[in-house]
DNA sequence: CGTCTTTGACCAGCGC
DNA sequence: GCGCTGGTCAAAGACG
C-alpha cells in the first residue's frame, strides 16, 4: 500500500552507487543524466551557535578547505563552463549528486556558505570530470564539528540539517544503508514523509527524511540530519528487508519506479505500478551482483 | 535468525 | 494550558 518511491532511500541505493563508482570514468551519460537536479541545502544555525561565523570569513576558509580537496591544489582551476570546481559550491553541488558524503558533514560549520552558495545556484552544466575527482574524496568532518545529537524528540528544525532537493533518479545516490522505522503525513502536502535512519551501525543518528515535493512531482525532498558515527560501509550487511522483490507492495528501491508516473496526487499512487518495477528487477539484480565492490 | 517494512501509539515542541 | 503537528517507538508480520 505504501508508495513505492520511499523505498529508493534504502540499501538498494547502493545499486546505483555501484553503478556511479563503476561509471565515473566510462559511462558520463549516467552522470548526465543526474545532472539536471537541484541541491537546495538549508542549515540552521542556531542549533550550532558557537560554529557560525561570518559569511565572508566562512567563505575564505571553505576556499581553502576545498582546496584541500583538489588533487592538484589549485583554486583557480574553472571548468570550461567557468566552474570552479573547487568552490564550495560546485561542491555542494557535487556533494547533491554523491548525498552518501552528506550524512559525514551535515553539521559542519561549512554547511552555512554551501547553503549560501548551492542555494542560489543553478547547477546546470555539471562537470563530469570534476564530479569524478571530487568522487574520489571521502569528506570527514573533524569530530569537533560533529554534532551531539540528543537523544531528545527537539525538532528537526532545531537542530542541525541538510535539505537536498533531489530528483527521482538520484534519490538511489545515497550509499547509506537507510532502514525506514516511520512515516507521517504532512499537513499542506499531499505525500507522506518517510523516516529513516541509519542501520549500517548501532548507535548511529544519522537520519534521513524523504518526501515528494508538492509543488515538483517530480522532485524529492531529503533532509539529512545527524551524523554517522560509522565508515561507509563496505557492503550491505542488511539484506534480508532490502531484497523483498516478490511482495506486491514492498517493492526495491530503482531509480526508475519513483518517476511520476500518474498525475494523481494520492500518496499510494506515487510509485510505478508494478508491473513496471518488476521489468527493472533484472537490471537491479545484475548490479547488486557487484555491490561488494562497489566503493562506499 | 537477522533485518526489513508497516503502522498505530506515544511523546514533545510549538503556536494560540 | 490546550490542541495540533512532527518525530520516534515498538509490535507484528514478511522476507532471505
Amino acid at each position: 500500500m505504501d508508495e513505492d518511491w520511499d523505498l529508493f532511500a534504502i540499501v538498494r541505493s547502493c545499486q546505483s552507487s555501484t553503478n556511479n563508482t563503476t561509471s565515473n570514468s566510462t559511462t558520463p551519460s549516467s552522470i548526465n543524466s543526474t545532472c539536471d537536479f537541484n541541491v537546495e541545502l538549508e542549515y540552521d544555525a542556531f542549533s550550532f551557535p558557537n560554529i557560525v561565523q561570518p559569511i565572508t570569513n566562512e567563505i575564505q576558509e571553505l576556499n581553502q578547505l576545498f582546496t584541500s580537496f583538489n588533487p592538484t591544489n589549485t583554486t583557480t582551476t574553472t571548468s570550461a563552463h567557468g566552474i570552479n570546481p573547487y568552490s564550495p559550491t560546485h561542491m555542494a553541488k557535487c556533494i547533491g549528486q554523491q548525498q552518501h558524503h552528506l550524512p559525514s558533514i551535515t553539521s559542519s560549520s561549512i554547511w552555512p556558505n554551501f547553503v549560501q552558495e548551492a542555494s542560489t545556484s543553478t547547477f546546470n552544466n555539471f562537470n563530469n570530470q570534476h564530479l569524478q575527482t571530487i568522487q574520489k574524496q571521502d569528506f570527514q568532518v573533524p569530530q569537533s564539528f560533529q554534532p551531539q545529537t540528543p537523544r531528545s524528540r527537539k525538532r528537526k528544525s532545531q537542530q542541525g540539517k541538510m535539505v537536498c532537493h533531489v530528483t527521482a533518479d538520484n534519490l538511489s545516490a545515497d550509499l547509506w544503508a537507510w532502514r525506514k522505522y516511520g512515516q507521517k503525513p504532512i499537513k499542506g502536502s499531499p505525500y507522506p514523509r518517510n523516516y529513516y535512519r541509519c542501520s549500517s551501525s548501532k548507535g548511529c543518528t544519522a537520519r534521513k527524511q524523504v518526501e515528494r515535493s508538492n509543488t515538483e512531482a517530480d522532485m524529492f525532498i531529503v533532509t539529512y540530519t545527524g551524523d554517522h558515527n560509522h565508515p561507509k560501509p563496505t557492503h550491505r550487511n542488511s539484506l534480508a528487508g532490502s531484497t523483498r522483490t516478490k511482495s506486491p507492495t514492498v517493492q526495491p528501491a530503482t531509480s526508475i519506479s519513483c518517476q511520476p508516473n500518474n498525475t494523481n496526487s494520492s500518496p499510494s499512487s506515487l510509485g510505478a505500478s508494478v508491473e513496471e518495477e518488476e521489468d527493472m528487477e533484472v537490471e537491479m539484480e545484475t548490479d547488486e551482483e557487484g555491490e561488494e565492490g562497489c566503493e562506499l
